[in-house]
DNA sequence: TTTTAATTCAAACGATCGTTTGAATTCTAC
DNA sequence: GTAGAATTCAAACGATCGTTTGAATTAAAA
C-alpha cells in the first residue's frame, strides 16, 4: 500500500472532466457544450470545473494542450529524424510532409484513447471564430509552423516562399477536412464505404504530394525537378 | 411615384436582418451571435426576427439559402456549359473542377455585396456540429454533389469511384480553408503578403488539379492518361 | 374616412448559462 | 486522535439567451 499512489481525488477528477469535455466539445461544439453537460457525463460536481480549471476557457485550453503538446513534439522529432537522415543535406519535400501530417493522422487513428475524437475536434476548431481559441492555437503552433515552413523552403529551392505558404495552407485544409469532416459533414453521407482512418493516410499523402508538386500557376515555366523530389507519390 | 415600390417596411426589414446576421455569424459564429446583436446592428426591433423568420434557426437557414441557391445554380449552369461544349462527349476533369470551384471563388472575390463574407462563413460552417445546420446544408448540396460526382466519374474512367470521392472531399477541404481560413486562422498571421482572393483562384486550381491527378496510393500502376486531361495545370 | 390587416415596439417570460458561495466531507500531516 | 489543508457538494447568484405578448403604429382596402 505504501507504494501505491495516495487516493487523492484531484487528478482523477481532472482527467474525467478533460475526457468528458473533449468528447462533448467534439459532439456539440465548444459553445453548445455547457459545464453541466460536462460534469454530468464526468460524474463530478458542477463546481469542480471552476475549482480545478478556474474557468471554462481554461478548461478548453487544457483540453487542447493536453494532446497538442505531444502531437507537436512528435512532429518536431520526426522532422529532426528526417533532417538527420537526409542524404547530402537535401531533404525531400515528401519526407517533410510525412513528418508533419503523419503524426496527426496516426493520432487520428487511435480510437481507443480518444485520439480520433480529439483530431476531429481540432480540425474543426481551426476555423473557430472565438478570439481566445484562435490566440492560443496560434501560440501552440508557432514554433512547429516556423520549423516546417523553413524545412519546406529549403527542400524546394527556387520556389517562391509565398507559393509554398499557400500550398501548405491548402494541405492543412485538406487534412483537417479529411479528419474532421468524415462523419461531421453529412454531404457525403452514405457514400464512403470505409471511413477507416488507417486507409486515409496513403490516400491523403498521395493527394497532398500531387498538389504540392503541381506546376505553379502565375509564373513562367518552372523546371519539374524543383517541385519534385524524384520519388513516386505512393506515400507511406 | 406610382412606379416605385410602395414603402412597405417588411422586405426592407428582412434584408437588413439578413445582412446583419450574415456579417455577425461570420465574425462570431452562429451560437455566439445573439438576436440582440443582430437586431441592434440592423437597427430593427428585437421581435422583428421572430416576426419575419419565426425563429433563429429559420433565420440561419435563410441566411445560407439566400446565397447558396444562386451559387449552386451557377455551378450547375457552368457544368451544363462544359458538358455541352465537350469534344466527343469527353469532359476534362479540370473543366469539371472549374465549374464547381470557380463560381465559389468568384463569389469569394465579391467584397462589395458581402459575397466574401458569406463564403468565409460557409467554409467554416461545413464542419459545424449543429445537427440542423448539417441537415439543411446536406439537402442544399445533394443535387449539386450528385451531378458533379457523376461528371467526375465519367471524366476519369477506370479510376475507382471511391478514390474520386475521397479526392473531391480533399479538394473541398482545401478550398474551404483557403477561403474561410485566410484571416480566420491566425496560424499564418503576417505571413501572407497578399490575401487577395482574385489571385487565389489560379493558385488553388493548380493545387487541386495536381492533387486530383496524383498517382493512386493503394492500387497498382495506373496509366497517367486516366488521371490527366492533357492540359497543363495553369488553371483559368 | 373608416375598416382591416400588416408591422413595429417596449416589456416581460421562463430557461439556461458560467460562476460563486459556504458548509460538509475527505485526505494528509503531525 | 487532532489540526489543517484539499476537495466535494447543494444551492444560489446575476447575466444573457430565444421567444412571446399585447398594445401602438403604419400601411392598404373599403
Amino acid at each position: 500500500m505504501s507504494t501505491t499512489a495516495p487516493a487523492r481525488h484531484g487528478p482523477e477528477t481532472r482527467h474525467r472532466i478533460l475526457d468528458a469535455a473533449e468528447a462533448l466539445f467534439m459532439e456539440h461544439g465548444l459553445d453548445a457544450t455547457s459545464l453541466r453537460m460536462i460534469t454530468t457525463q464526468a460524474a463530478v460536481n458542477l463546481a469542480a470545473v471552476n475549482y480545478h480549471f478556474g474557468s471554462k476557457e481554461n478548461l478548453i485550453q487544457e483540453v487542447f494542450q493536453r494532446r497538442l503538446v505531444d502531437l507537436n513534439r512528435n512532429r518536431l522529432a520526426a522532422l529532426d529524424k528526417v533532417e538527420r537522415e537526409a542524404t547530402g543535406g537535401r531533404v525531400k519535400p515528401s519526407k517533410v510532409l510525412e513528418a508533419f501530417f503523419g503524426p496527426a493522422l496516426e493520432l487520428a487513428c487511435d480510437t481507443e484513447h480518444g485520439g480520433r475524437t480529439f483530431m476531429q475536434l481540432l480540425g474543426r476548431t481551426y476555423t473557430d471564430p472565438n478570439a481566445f481559441v484562435r490566440k492560443f492555437l496560434a501560440e501552440e503552433y508557432a514554433e512547429v509552423l516556423e520549423r516546417f515552413l523553413g524545412a519546406l523552403y529549403q527542400s524546394l529551392p527556387g520556389v517562391p516562399h509565398e507559393e509554398i505558404l499557400w500550398r501548405f495552407h491548402f494541405m492543412m485544409g485538406a487534412t483537417s477536412y479529411a479528419i474532421a469532416g468524415t462523419d461531421a459533414l453529412q454531404l457525403f453521407a452514405g457514400k464512403f464505404d470505409d471511413a477507416d482512418p488507417s486507409r486515409l493516410l496513403p490516400r491523403l499523402m498521395s493527394f497532398l504530394l500531387g498538389g504540392l508538386r503541381a506546376p505553379l500557376a502565375d509564373f513562367g515555366e518552372v523546371p519539374d525537378a524543383s517541385l519534385s523530389d524524384g520519388e513516386g507519390a505512393k506515400a507511406a
